[in-house]
RNA sequence: CGGGGCGUGGCGCAGCUGGUAGCGCACCUGCUUUGGGAGCAGGGGGUCGCACGUUCGAAUCGUGUCGCCCCGACCA
């Protein structure tokens, strides 16, 4: 393969993730504007992610059911914030079966009106409640500008949708379900999140407040990962959800929705990606081992490929993803570059002088600091026993997985500013490096509007207590007014 | 929606002072290769986004149109 490398991620950070995911075949632009076709290499990622999340869903109490692509439009109109928030990134569908709909439906861009609507007529008793449920879908959102996985006109997600007795259930389901995005951000995506609640401007249309885990990418921009919203009753009021209480008074139930989509992908690519291709972590990667035999004769290939065969059965044997890479119309090298660029987390070389100690190489995409170093230059590459294999490999997965973690949270505290002395010395950071700023904030909206203006960058969240260390508000960074939080300042996604 | 760019074999591009299409990669066949992107030989594949116009003749010039990408404002 002669047209060679990726853009460097310091030369061209954007052109770098584009050329990734069109040439790590993880997904390309559809014939449709801003939509994607989503291939086997990308949607192996997502199913990972689906099998991972949802089994903390039902962990946690929740099932899953379905609701209708297509929305009556009134539906969505009955939620005043609601509507205003989604109405420009609606599509429409105006016509069917040859004839004008006498009313229109819009494709969901989230479906709060229609599980509300159903909610109300499932529910009669505090008995009835909680309603803890969950969905897998697509959405459409006509976004002006997209990206893939980022930011596409649709995308798939889950979208969680509860209904409790009281406010105080519904805030600590809604902190319940964050925690579980936390939780899965770390160990499985190897991402460390930022969790913390989203300002008013930031906020999901109709909710009371909204949670979210921030991620830090690369370029140091944030990249909201997951949100986690507690509705309060703005839908139970307008969707009549209501319920005859302990104290035999009808109340409106308390809502909440939460939801991570398909952009978890592109986090996982901006998040460890290297400028040679795709660096995935073990647990979201679709194959987590590919196997390279190597041989010049036939007696050699006769040997190795037995050798091979032999591994890759008793790898598969004990669970692990992995996959033996047979062609022979490429030389060994031009493997490794395939193999890298699309992300694998090891390889396995196999070669007749390896059959003959009965050992293989692996080596792993990125270096492991607790296995033996790599020669200066060169690609750390480990010497393992044939026997135990599957055990080795197992445990430099695992390895491998803490990691990429620690990696992604070195950069991610060593691009985080806590203290920022002076407004202009933020914006120096915000425009140059990029980064977090932890900064005062006196809680209005003009302040936050100001630095958006100014900079380009927004509040992406007020952090929880864990990620501020110790820092207090003091006065307002931007203002000087008095503050009432400590906010995180970023450029973002 | 504003600014920029691009539509030519599967992909990336050249050809654009008009004369009926070419290069690299990929693909197919054969032989030699294979521990970090193999070599040689042969071969298949495109009515140049679409429409109209100018012309003896249009990938090339003109007008229109559709689409996509990138940068910005808006958003997961």
């Amino acid at each position: 393969m002669a047209d060679g490398k990726l853009t460097p991620r310091g030369e061209d950070f954007s052109a770098w993730y584009n050329e990734l995911v069109e040439r790590a075949q993880l997904a390309e632009h559809a014939p449709v504007r801003g939509c994607m076709v989503i291939r086997p290499n990308g949607y192996g990622i997502w199913e990972l992610i689906q099998q991972g999340l949802d089994k903390m869903f039902k962990d946690t109490g929740h099932e899953n059911a379905y609701f209708p692509l297509l929305i009556p439009k009134s539906f969505l109109a009955k939620e005043a914030e609601h509507v205003e928030g989604f109405a420009p990134e609606l599509a429409v569908v105006t016509h069917g079966g040859g004839k004008e709909l006498e009313e229109p439906l819009v494709i969901r861009p989230t479906s709060e009106t229609i599980i509300y609507t159903m909610f109300a007529k499932w529910v009669q008793g505090y008995r009835d409640l909680p309603i803890l449920m969950n969905q897998w879908a697509n959405v459409v959102r006509w976004e002006m500008r997209t990206r893939l996985f980022l930011r596409t006109a649709e995308f798939l997600w889950q979208e969680g949708h509860t209904a409790h007795e009281t406010e105080a259930e519904a805030e600590e389901e809604t902190l319940k379900m964050l925690g579980v995005y936390r939780t899965f951000a770390e160990e499985f995506m190897a991402t460390p999140v930022i969790t913390g609640r989203k300002t008013d401007s930031e906020r999901f249309a109709g909710a009371l407040r909204t949670y979210c885990i921030e991620a830090m990418m690369q370029d140091n921009k944030a990249l909201q990962a997951g949100t986690s919203h507690n509705l309060g009753q703005n839908f139970s009021k307008v969707f009549d959800l209501k319920f005859q209480g302990r104290d035999g008074t009808v109340q409106y139930a308390w809502n909440t929705s939460w939801g991570v989509s398909t952009r978890l992908v592109g986090s996982v690519i901006m998040t460890h990606s290297d400028d040679n291709g795709l660096v995935l972590p073990p647990r979201l990667a679709p194959t987590v081992a590919v196997i390279v035999p190597i041989f010049k004769t036939d007696e050699e290939k006769a040997t190795v490929l037995t050798a091979a065969d032999a591994i890759l059965k008793e790898l598969k044997a004990k669970g692990l993803r992995v996959k033996m890479d047979t062609r022979d119309n490429m030389s060994p090298g031009a493997k490794y570059y395939e193999w890298e660029l699309r992300g694998v987390p090891m390889r396995i070389e196999i070669g007749p002088k390896d059959v003959a100690k009965n050992t293989v190489v692996i080596v792993p995409r990125v270096t492991i600091d607790s296995e033996e170093a790599p020669a200066p230059g060169k690609k750390q590459k480990l010497f393992v026993n044939i026997d135990g294999l599957s055990q080795k490999i197992e445990s430099l997965a695992s390895a491998l997985q803490g990691q990429l973690l620690a990696n992604a949270l070195e950069r991610r505290e060593a691009n985080s500013y806590r203290n920022v002395k002076s407004y202009g010395e933020m914006c120096e950071i915000l425009d140059g490096s990029g980064g977090f700023v932890y900064a005062s904030w006196d809680g209005t909206p003009e302040t936050e509007a100001k630095v958006k203006d100014e900079t380009k960058a927004t509040i992406r969240c007020i952090p929880d207590p864990e990620f501020t260390q110790g820092l207090t508000p003091g006065t307002c960074i931007v203002s000087g007014r008095e503050a009432k939080h400590i906010a995180i300042w970023s450029k973002a996604y």
